[in-house]
DNA sequence: GATGAATGAGTATTCATTCAT
DNA sequence: AATGAATGAATACTCATTCAT
């Protein structure tokens, strides 16, 4: 198997885990069966790994953003949308936790400045595509609220409560929409 | 002037600018014009640290949350919540980074995790007795939405966009929930 | 009861059980419940507070070589010491390790050179005074063995072996000297 | 030149010197014109050198040990490990040094444990091999009480006496013992 | 592409000691 | 006699990075 792609896999995965500061590249390197060279040879440093990881989750995003604008209503795409975002949140936790890990430490964000504009501007872009059709006043306000609602969801079901009412959460936001 | 306090104060700051992985105690020392010593007499370790100033920040959470309940009415309470989260989000910047900052590493969560767990479980309490009077079917998970508005709110201000319409948030937030 | 002699009876115990080196005054004062700055105050360093518990065990040792010259014969003496000796062995292994720890430890050493050679000095003329008349050409180097055995016993039955057989250890050596 | 190397050498010099809680690491390193890191990468940390050069240092004790079963009677044998001992002892001061200090501290007794039980087992082994054949009903004890002698002569000398007369304390064991 | 020895700056922590009260 | 805040040097250890092979 490639051991670039293997690279990055445990490390996405040890990055989400444990957070990037707390990460050692040796504990990604012995876990992933690889010499400590490697990594400078093919990322050239940690941030460049880190970088590469987080162009790779943005896939994930564009997923989520997916709609299908010829057969749906804005509606319709609103509620594909949340649907998307909640069986991501679901399956893929770790993606989540790696996010907002980044997003929020002051050093990770420095390194990923310019790809998080542009991947932040993209999610607002194609949000705000959909709400245009629905209230083309304010679809910039809507917009952002809507987007702040999905992450402070993630952020409570992925770290603050252990209980979090998930399902009827996402039920009620689907009714608010739909 | 209490050289303890001091520690307290600059580490607060620090922690919150860089992050506490980030922020080297030799850093906070000499902001403080402290020895090293000191830390480990006053709080034990770096974690000690954290976990007095976590334990200070939880006043500014009960002062968000302070409602008077004789004289508001449920609405009026909620209101009386979202102004003082939004001033509080725009006046202190800084402890919100913070919070966020801690809440979502791996290891400071481990760290101050009864801490957090006391908090949240403390802000749950008081939304959701808000809740209650407005709609005691759905209060558990209406809090949670609050809860998690704000918190998404907060972060999509504090860290994602860089022109984020604060100001146009509030007021929609504020209609919606009176 | 009197926090001087509180402190270097706990001492003493730590000491032994951890050794010099890595029992923090810290760790004395909390078992003592006295200041850190009283030891400072009675005993001016730990070194001082070494010194003056190497002095204070020194009564063990002039208890162990005591012998009534009236009384006794050369190899009664003898046996006497020896008895005293695996007596004091089995009830107060503490005391025996504390010193075996100070004297091979170059630094304890070192703070305790002239203390330590008045009590070797001491032992070697009180044993030599008993060989004297046993073998008075030979006395000295048989004094040295004397010693020597007794310090590899010593030293095996407390660091070494874990099943050393003490008791016929013991008798075979009363045996050979009787 | 083989770094590694070089590094346990100098170590097991320090360290039988100054001791081995008494020897940073830093003037291992620095006299080995060696960098601090390189003993992490080498035996993970000091108390990993420390039992790299405790299993080194094994292989002098086999020397000491090692007898002419064939062409030597027991007394013989006796008399070949006194005057290996005897040799070594002269020869080697810092050897001896190292390990009564190893085995008598307690911090270091503990990271050296396993491999402490191992090497005073075989001793006891070989000594005991010898006397089986002197008097096997006493072999143990005998083992025993020979391993002690030597051990608390070594002890005197090394650490208690100035003017320790090693020379004729060895004559005079080799004739008991021949 | 891949290894692993080697570096060196950085970091939390320990701890004896001092000193004002 | 006794306290405890404060110091600062010392120390083991971490870890990203470099580089020769």
């Amino acid at each position: 198997m490639d051991k670039r792609e293997q690279l990055i896999e445990i490390a996405t995965k040890l990055f989400s885990e444990r957070g990037y500061e707390n990460t050692p590249l040796s504990a990604v390197c012995e876990k992933a069966n690889v010499s400590k060279g490697l990594i400078s040879h093919h990322f050239k440093s940690k941030d460049g790994l880190l970088r590469e990881i987080f162009r790779k989750t943005t896939q994930l995003v564009v997923e989520i953003n997916r709609v299908d604008k010829e057969n749906q209503t804005p509606k319709e795409q609103l509620i594909g949308v949340l649907e998307a975002f909640f069986s991501q949140l679901e399956s893929d936790k770790l993606f989540f936790q790696f996010n907002m890990n980044v997003m929020i430490q002051p050093n990770t964000r420095k390194v990923l400045d310019d790809l998080m504009k542009e991947r932040s501007s993209f999610i607002l872009r194609k949000t705000k595509e959909i709400f245009d059709k629905i209230d083309i006043e304010n679809s910039l306000v809507m917009s952002h609220l809507f987007i702040a609602e999905l992450d402070g969801i993630a952020l409570n079901y992925l770290g603050i409560f252990e209980d979090f009412p998930l399902q009827q959460i996402k039920e009620r936001i689907i009714k608010k929409y739909a």
